[in-house]
DNA sequence: CTTAGCACTCTGGGTACGAGAGTGCCAGCT
DNA sequence: AGCTGGCACTCTCGTACCCAGAGTGCTAAG
């Protein structure tokens, strides 16, 4: 028994045929329905104290006396954790997939762009990604350039990523500090991103001040390419997609949703919060902001060899399709991690 | 006559009440209304009159055969081309614009952004804008960066913009051609984008052709980056506000309307098409694209000194509240240009 | 433990109806 | 000639009602 969750093979049955049922058409499902789907060879009554205890349980409820059972949070929960099977893909979906990483790989955050808007196309709800972070990257150039009445300093990194920030010039100001600094920068280059903004800092104590806060602003600019977290873009896309959703939602909801994927800082506490090893699904109100949206979200990390580059995934209803939404993500996130492996060598 | 469009004071006088009725409350006008509210001194069977005979001219219909009149696309189009005044922004509007503007301004995009995301405040629609391009700025860094299998054209104006692309190695290669190509680049730097381009044209032809094929991409990067048009990416904001008005459209409508705001080259054609010299408002079916979504698009240009830079604007429903909408667009375009203009010296 | 049967409940569609809003038009007034 | 009051007409919208259908919960019997 165990192995359904606690709660005894038959009543998994028909929870599982309940979320299939109600996915496939968005009505509430009776018990005919399942005693002919789910292929249990027992009648509609036995079916109908089944869902009557699955209710009692948390897993199913009624929007009004008389008619079938949707799924809860808690009913989507059960069936996504028991899931026997992964997900297979369509053919379409394969070829889909194959064709967008058949091109060689130049640029990762370009692949990564359109690996968001291929998941969006599969799955027919919005993809987001959280991309990487820098801080074992090795950084190819780091300069400082003087525009005149402001200065700007640009990071570009091994893979390409680039990182630019425009700054005032601090207030004392002198030639020989910027070309003081401009030197010790050029010594970083081939350095990681981690270990560059710990010397930056450590170098800083040794200069006078007006040298002193030009290397602390680059330091900055390191420490927020290190933390994709917060320097770089929460990638959305495909958000059309959730306009058809539109009658799914209330509102103030629909609202809600597309604010929160809009703003960038709010993504990714929540994809932060989201995240996990393998395929992760949060449904409904497990998070509280995703709570407020009643949506879903369906998310993999991406790797090059061992280490956590970054996450992609999507958001979408929490009656979703989450057998196929988890073999897409699941095949993106993979054919994303082999593609960052190659070019991490 | 003229000067109110061909029409006569007194019908332009109850298309103006019309609109802006209609616009206020969401409901179809009635003649009692317009009697009470346009202070015309005259009946309500007058006015059915007039209104009749405005149907007749195209700027209003029927929902039905016994409800209020609403405008139609051409009736709006007249209201707007016969507004008599400038709208005036609210205190808050106004206070909201001058502390947005009130830092310094340091880079440009990143002003831009803040100002798309400051009109979908201003008005609650959604704000796009496109960037300016680079034509006349000048290189402050022009490089080729070798990142093992791959190189990485970057590209740095006087301005703070970072282009950079990624890209294959040629077929055939040298360490001379690449150091050549270094060294041809370097020259370039406080040059513009503009006579770099050409420059590199010229010089490709004088040099063997594996430096040729590295001095014609490189002139690729810049061209993308003189034409906004196709580098650049349109900036959208706010989407959110959408969704509120997600009733007044139609299920397709809004997902087609989403697509477009998605999809970047789309929106440069459209706001291409839109542009003019000073505040421009597009309605409804007046263009192809957007007569698809049944929605206005009003944008204005920014400029530094003469020169054009870019387009701001919002996109909202056609029922909208131009002249409050005008008056935002063009106060952000206004001070976005002085903003320019001074970063520009 | 299962199931057939049955009474009960609730939704959704259809119809009917009256109030209200608004129109179009006509005849008379200025 | 243009405006207006009056009036018949039309259409929507909300309410009420009813009926069919779907689905339930419970009971009693296998």
């Amino acid at each position: 028994m165990a192995e359904h969750g606690e709660l005894g093979q038959r009543k998994a049955a028909v929870l599982h045929t309940v979320v299939e049922e109600y996915v496939r058409t968005g009505e509430p499902v009776g018990s005919e329905t399942i005693a002919e789907r789910a292929g249990l060879g027992v009648s509609s009554a036995t079916i109908r104290n089944e869902m009557a205890a699955l209710e009692e349980l948390g897993f199913l409820s009624h929007p009004h006396t008389s008619s079938g059972r949707i799924p809860t949070d808690a009913g989507y929960r059960h069936y996504v954790d028991t899931l026997p099977a992964r997900g297979r893909l369509k053919d379409v979906q394969r070829r889909a997939i194959a064709s967008h990483f058949a091109e060689a790989i130049l640029d990762l955050e370009e692949v990564l762009k359109g690996s968001v808007m291929l998941l969006s196309r599969l799955t027919q709800y919005a993809g987001v990604a959280v991309p990487p972070g820098a801080s074992e990257e090795q950084l190819v150039r780091l300069e400082l350039i003087d525009m005149g009445p402001t200065m700007m300093v640009l990071a570009v990194g091994q893979h390409g990523r680039v990182d630019k920030q425009i700054l005032d010039r601090p207030e004392h100001w002198s030639t020989e500090a910027f070309h003081g600094a401009e030197r010790k920068l050029r010594a970083l280059q081939g350095k990681t991103y981690t270990s560059s903004q710990a010397k930056l800092l450590e170098l800083a104590a040794t200069v006078p001040s007006d040298e002193h806060d030009l290397l602390l602003m680059v330091a900055d600019v390191l420490r927020l390419a290190t933390r994709g977290e917060h320097a770089t873009h929460v990638m959305v896309g495909g958000v059309a997609n959730l306009a058809d959703e539109a009658q799914t939602w209330r509102r103030e909801t629909l609202r809600r949703l597309f604010e929160t994927l809009e703003r960038e800082q709010e993504m990714l506490q929540v994809l932060h919060d989201v995240a996990a090893d393998d395929v992760s699904v949060t449904i409904g109100a497990e998070h509280p902001t995703t709570g407020g949206w009643e949506a879903s979200i369906v998310t993999a990390p991406f790797r090059a060899g061992d280490v956590n580059l970054g996450t992609i995934g999507i958001v979408g209803p929490t009656r979703m399709d989450y057998l196929s939404a988890m073999a897409s993500v699941r095949a993106v996130a993979e054919r994303l991690s082999e593609a960052a492996t190659e070019l991490d060598q």
